[in-house]
DNA sequence: CTCGATCTATATCGGTCCAATATAGACAGG
DNA sequence: CCTGTCTATATTGGACCGATATAGATCGAG
């Protein structure tokens, strides 16, 4: 899923500026699991643009910087449309906390009760902004998505919680500094 | 978490080829969390043995292409131990279905509904390669990783079979047609 | 009131990473 | 026999991210 794609779907439900596009997934909205960066969306919107996909016009207004706002043309629907209906890329999920986890055993105890901590309370903001979001959906699409996050991220945290003492216990070196 | 830091971490489980590294993300083992391409490993492998954090020795074995088996140095422990001492990178879930969810009106109803099934049976072979990997872990890291993935593959699963009839009702294109 | 921070807005660059491809001999199965 | 798969390393093109640059507006703290 590249981010021509990733733009050409944001603005199939309204026109937008780059900015907007990138903010979209910062705030609530694109429910955590799309994201692209200003150096791959600016240079994104403007190859549709020579493709003839999207539409530019440039509002200059006074006492602000210029906007770029962008449309989707019939030909944007029609493509976006096509990439639908090719197969999906795969989900991927790269978790470094994950990975850290298997090397438990090396690290100094507090190290790795901040880092399940930290991790635990990352996870309970993240669900706090999806619940936030919740009431916003629009479409059964978007409520979908939420449920999506919402479920993940509350067998996350219940995971989280009910093991964080067993696996600290369990674990080497932290056991042992624990005496 | 560079592709550096994840060779470095696999290292410390033992001394491996760069082919070998690639294989532990692909069958059991690094539980879906991690990944690195060949294309990343290669060139990775050789700025660590630059730098000295891990040594080769070619073994030329007859009737077969030569391996490089790499090994840390107590160089490379360190400054693995050093990667997980500073703050962590924070996950990535990038979900292409889940963005695609967000568009369901827009789809063909037989290919929503493929694209869910789809999801679904690719969730389910996740899910029982961790099941499968289950009883291998050897370290309290592994199992903490392994059932962290199932309960998430588990409750993925849980939502979109309860989810998946309603949903598809509720979607205005599938809707219609499904009359 | 003024200074720093934050916001709107676009853009580029270095570096990282992935997917695809190339090479090449071994071995297994149809 | 021939195709496909496996072991094994390596490179390349393109995609993408994070950091940085620019620049005027606005806003809160001191």
């Amino acid at each position: 899923m590249d981010v021509r794609t990733i733009c050409l779907g944001i603005l199939t439900r309204g026109d937008a500026t780059g900015y907007e596009i990138k903010n979209l997934f910062e705030d609530d909205g694109y429910q955590h699991f799309v994201e692209a960066s200003f150096g791959s969306i600016y240079p994104a919107l403007n190859r549709l643009t020579e493709d003839g996909l999207v539409s530019v016009r440039e509002e200059a207004q006074e006492k602000r910087p210029d906007r770029k706002v962008y449309s989707i043309t019939r030909a944007g629907r029609t493509a976006f449309l096509a990439s639908l209906l090719k197969p999906l890329p795969e989900d991927r999920h790269r978790s470094p906390f994950v990975f850290a986890m298997l090397f438990a055993d090396l690290l100094p105890p507090e190290r790795l009760i901040a880092m399940i901590d930290g991790y635990i309370v990352q996870a309970e903001a993240k669900l706090a902004q999806l619940n936030a979001s919740h009431a916003k959906a629009k479409t059964p699409g978007e409520a979908f998505a939420n449920g999506f996050g919402r479920t993940i991220y509350e067998a996350m945290l219940e995971y989280l919680r009910s093991q964080r003492g067993n696996f600290i216990r369990q674990t080497p070196s932290a056991a042992v500094a624990a005496e």
